[in-house]
DNA sequence: CCATCGTGTTGGAGCGCTCCAATACGTGAA
DNA sequence: TTCACGTATTGGAGCGCTCCAACACGATGG
């Protein structure tokens, strides 16, 4: 690592002040064509980099927004974030991403962590946890949530409503006349309440409210897997499983098939999100299709004009998913 | 958005010098009780948070390292980064991601924000594209390379065999008695070159030579989907179909099963990288298994090396990888 | 020929912090 | 009581940059 050289060591050999080697590198455009070559040539001998670190002090800004992601492994934030990084990258920010690994403590963290290196903006794709220590940090950056439901003027969010994707898959299977639909929920993920609920409330209203039967779990294949297990040590398995992701959904699958359980005869089963490789196989995965990467890039915009002019109160939009029928399901 | 108090505010309101706070946030242990805690009082007060960005340009260091994905969507890679990152926070470094889009030119731009914003080093996940400009990076800042071979006394790596990957695969269709096995590259992505040749080795070396047949792909799930239909345009399908990776395998998977080709009754096919989510369904996918997680923890390990003494050599890493062997191949 | 203007260029202060040399202040030894 | 010493605290310089007021200077107009 050779010793950084600086505006200073460009402006000296350059011949020109350190003010000016400033102004090439922000492009004014009332330096002379002379200099400016001049300028551009010793910085090119030299090597140099401007340090960003010490631009976005002086600055008071640094163009760049940070997104922290509950889990890198889940297919469904990665196309939020190709969302978000499309309409960022157009307006001139930059995207920097931390992983929140499916924890409370260390999505805080990162988001901290983010702050205090002064980013322009944060973006939270399915935070979990308490409210509290978000909000607090909406108090001092702009911050944008998506996934998760919220009512504060603190911060926007954009999301899909649970309850009408839950709605769907539970009158999608009641109609293929299946009774004793089990869910498979989230645990502490961001929006797993909702689907929960929204579970819920749509067995009530098909007459199936002696048949909600919720199996605690994560949005991870592992735990699908081990809710399949659970499923079965019980002796009778439900006639249809509503996983509370596509993750879950491919857990259960699995381990299903392992256990001789065969999928849709057996049991139908349907996911959520819409994962890209879930169509595989003889039988593709009957799901919940969300708009992710629409979902991305509407929260940045909702998060620029934010940063733009902080308003006094949140926006928070709910976008409707739609049914992918597949062949994991099928009739009693 | 409130004005943020910045250490003189602190210090101020606490009655003691801008120092003494700096102490006190640093954990210097010769700070009396009295007035550290005096200075905590303040500083919660008036919410006080560090600025990171002047804490770094002060001490010439960031304490976080910058990872460049070559695909965020890969979910090799997301297992990669688990390891890197499981690794730098236990030495008490900071993980920033972004995204290199599968695309040389982001990925070096990404690589140079990081440069710029200080970072202490850099780690390149599947990095693609031109060494030349991935040099001049790393003689400016330390950096890993992960999943790509090189030789270079610059920077480390590591990364699998692929070689040895691509044989394993070759063996165990050759054995199944398959003959024409045709190979769905991986383009410009990093490592996709490897297995190719890895191939083109292989099946001379099993006496194959003669149905050597690479099929021009990406390592995504789409482009898989395209090769299966090249490849069924051409009148007569292979024995056996070797994908770049496991989403390429996925995509053809589908295609196939669109087509109403059937794996593995008509054609067997085999992925790489051992996906979480691959395993499922009736049917299995037999693919080569490379151990992600290590593989990111090393590379870690590596570069903090570096950062603490420059080596005046590179070390170069490759792990060899095994198959697992599921139910998507079988015999001709 | 001098005042006026505009284009290019410059020095200095400042962004919020760290680090070091210098200072203040008890404390125990002489 | 005095001196030396160690501990706690402080002011100032400096990290690499931006921004602004000030300035140099050739061109323009009266």
């Amino acid at each position: 690592m050779q010793a950084k050289p600086t505006m200073e060591d460009v402006a000296h050999r350059a011949g020109v002040s350190r003010s000016l080697v400033s102004l090439v590198f922000q492009g004014a455009d009332n330096v002379s064509d002379a200099r400016r070559a001049a300028v551009l040539a010793a910085a090119e001998e030299l090597g140099y980099r401007p340090n960003r670190l010490a631009r976005n002090l002086a600055q008071g800004k640094s163009m760049t927004i940070g997104a922290v992601v509950d889990d890198l492994h889940n297919p469904f934030f990665g196309t939020v974030i190709d969302g978000v990084e499309q309409h960022l990258t157009q307006h001139g920010y930059q995207l920097m991403i931390a992983n929140g690994a499916r924890d409370a403590e260390v999505t805080v963290a990162a988001a901290s962590t983010f702050n205090e290196l002064q980013v322009d903006g944060i973006v939270l794709i399915g935070a979990r946890g308490p409210m509290e220590p978000l909000y607090d940090l909406a108090r001092r950056v702009p911050t944008a949530m998506i996934a998760r439901q919220i009512k504060s003027d603190l911060l926007d969010s954009v999301r899909v409503d649970e309850h009408v994707g839950s709605r769907l898959v539970i009158d999608h299977l009641h109609r293929l006349g299946h009774r004793s639909i089990a869910h498979i929920d989230g645990g502490e993920g961001a929006s797993a309440g909702e689907r929960r609920e929204g579970y819920e409330i749509a067995m009530r209203s098909v007459g199936l409210e002696a048949h909600i039967d919720v199996v605690p779990g994560e949005f991870t294949h592992e735990a699908g897997a081990k809710a399949a297990v659970t499923l079965a040590e019980r002796g009778s398995m439900p006639d249809a499983v509503f996983a509370g992701n596509d993750l879950i959904a491919t857990g259960v699958w699995l381990q299903l098939e392992r256990m001789d359980v065969s999928v849709p005869s057996d049991v139908s089963l349907v996911g959520y999100d819409d994962a890209p490789f879930i169509g595989i196989g003889q039988v593709g995965l009957t799901t919940i299709r969300q708009p992710s990467s629409e979902i991305g890039s509407r929260a940045a915009e909702l998060l620029l004009d934010r940063i733009d002019e902080t308003p006094d109160s949140g926006r928070h939009e709910a976008i409707a998913p739609t049914l992918v029928e597949r062949s994991s399901t099928e009739s009693a």
